[in-house]
DNA sequence: TTGTAGGCGTTATCAA
DNA sequence: TTGATAACGCCTACAA
């Protein structure tokens, strides 16, 4: 209690008149405790404002309480909300959330992630995509046994190692809503090879056309990397095209806001003379003019359930009821979607 | 080496032919060495793989290496930005990141905070405005003997606790801006009561228009709470005054935006019927219709010299240099700004 | 320049 | 049901 002025397990086990190990046994909820020994060190516990110090726990028990999430996600919002998730799994916990961007790109990529894993010795990592999608770095955590749930726009792992959405679904749910409304031709901005959100997300509008008998030319697909300005230059090569397509679907909401850009560059009116559907439901959909119809999906309610999974059974609270691993996704009906024509 | 598959400090010790102390000296750098011996030992440790466990260290020296990001900014972006700045200052160092978000409005949000820092008992903390303008915050952390940097829109703390932007300078200079060309009726959107960042920006605009000579009318102010639906109710009061405004000073991104959306609902052209400037800088100022001017701070580089300031001392590296605790904002040119009537 | 002994705050083992 | 003793992996103080 001297140099930090914190009280530690001694000060409480000397005031109480018992040993540290009885403590620990309170502190640790041991079944095997007299009830007034366990009173008693309580009120000691109380009195003297005494808490457990985590390194010196980490230290005995050769694991840490840190949960690490890993993430190279360009979207600031995506990556917010998937930390509030975890928070709010870990909120009450011990657990802390330390988080790690990495590199994609990098060569080193995988080397500075094993450093990271060793040298802190993480409880686990939830992995985000699009990193999650990369199957060494799960078998880097299994390898250094560190554990891990990974999110993605698929199932890529078994259900213990994965929180999934339905992208594909979502994206032939959100196509087949742009062919009801009349839409023949319709163009897609597609995400960045490599990218297995991307890939679903295709796969979704190729499968409702096809559902609805409706040819898909290659003129009709242009490719995007997720960002606003690739989402701009996709529109302006898709609406070259004559006959213009009606509608576009964007892999994303930041492509989309690109989309829009492009279409009133050229005069065109949304939703009149071109329709739009994003994906992701960030802000930027709602705040755009018009306002952009796009798929939702439960970002946070993901987080949260991987972060769950991961802490499965250190908690004692319904460690029965199984977390999810699949999330269902919902189209947003806004203002950038009408009838073609009008 | 036997439980965690991890070498420890022993084993090297043992394999080295040398005691730990002595390998603790090579980990830790100390001079008196002999040349041989370092080698010997260094090279052991490559062999080896060997890391530090910085939970055995963190108990050692009676304190971790964690530096807390607390926050309650609700701007995904902004946080990301400062999250980036901070692990750009750790990189390559043994701190991580622990990110701590906090319920300004919870009447227990001190007790919280006081907890979770007895508890971690990080290095540091970065206080993120708007909670960093709390002085409440800033005293219970030197209560409790922990580090803390704010950051802030004015300077709030000594230079050694405090980095900080010039937003009433800021703002003075885009209003001025306005008026260079040419308006004289300009509207202003303010932030939320409370905030230190609103009273600056506000400070700033009056200043501007003070220093021209422009009166500033009751009914040309509106505040908002920083999020786009206030924007826009904002924006809905100052454009029903007759005279209209010819331009609006709104106090950050997202009020411009809604500001934007109530001009197009009106069918106002922008920027020849009504001229608008943002702050922040946020993407959604490049990404809304027009493109919006609006100042942009230096968010990452601002929390990247907090992390800095936070660590001095402790990293041998350059600590000469003194981390600079004011940062310039400049006015961002897009297209949302024109002389009045075009 | 190097080593020994002891401590940091906690938990595990095993005996009482 | 409890407690003594020994880890856990590292660092500091003091000796050699």
């Amino acid at each position: 209690m001297r140099k930090t002025g914190q009280p530690t397990i001694n000060d409480v086990a000397r005031i109480a008149g018992v040993s540290k190990k009885t403590v620990s046994r309170v502190i640790n909820r041991s079944p095997l405790l007299g009830d007034d020994t366990r009173k008693r060190v309580e009120q000691v516990i109380g009195d003297l404002g005494y808490i457990p110090n985590p390194q010196a726990r980490a230290l005995a028990l050769r694991r840490n309480f840190l949960i690490g999430l890993v993430h190279d996600n360009p979207n600031a919002q995506t990556v917010m909300n998937v930390q509030q998730g975890m928070l709010e799994a870990l909120h009450d916990t011990e657990f802390e959330m330390v988080v790690r961007p990495v590199d994609r790109g990098s060569a080193t990529m995988l080397e500075d992630l094993r450093h990271f894993l060793e040298r802190q010795r993480l409880f686990g990592v939830l992995l985000m995509p699009p990193i999650s999608e990369n199957d060494s770095v799960a078998k880097l955590c299994a390898d250094i046994g560190c554990r891990y749930v990974r999110m993605g726009s698929a199932v890529l792992d078994d259900p213990a190692h994965m929180v999934a959405s339905n992208d594909r679904e979502a994206v032939r749910g959100a196509t087949g809503y742009l062919i009801e409304q009349g839409h023949r031709r319709i163009g897609f901005v597609g995400g960045p090879h490599g990218f297995r959100s991307a890939r679903e997300r295709r796969a979704g509008f190729e499968e409702a056309l096809a559902a609805a008998g409706i040819a898909l030319p290659r003129s009709m697909i242009a490719d995007g990397n997720y960002t606003f300005d690739s989402g701009l230059v996709a529109a302006e090569r898709l609406l070259d095209v004559i006959p213009r397509p009606t509608a576009i679907f964007s892999s994303n909401d930041e492509m989309a806001a690109g989309v829009i850009h492009a279409a009133r560059q050229r005069g065109l009116d949304i939703p009149r003379d071109l329709s739009i559907i994003g994906f992701d439901d960030t802000p930027i959909a709602a705040h755009v003019w018009p306002p952009l119809t796009t798929v939702r999906w439960p970002i946070a309610s993901m987080a949260r359930s991987a972060a769950l999974k991961l802490i499965a059974g250190e908690e004692e609270d319904d460690t029965d009821v199984e977390e999810p691993s699949l999330f269902l996704s919902t189209l947003i009906r806004r203002a950038s979607v009408a009838a073609p024509g009008g």
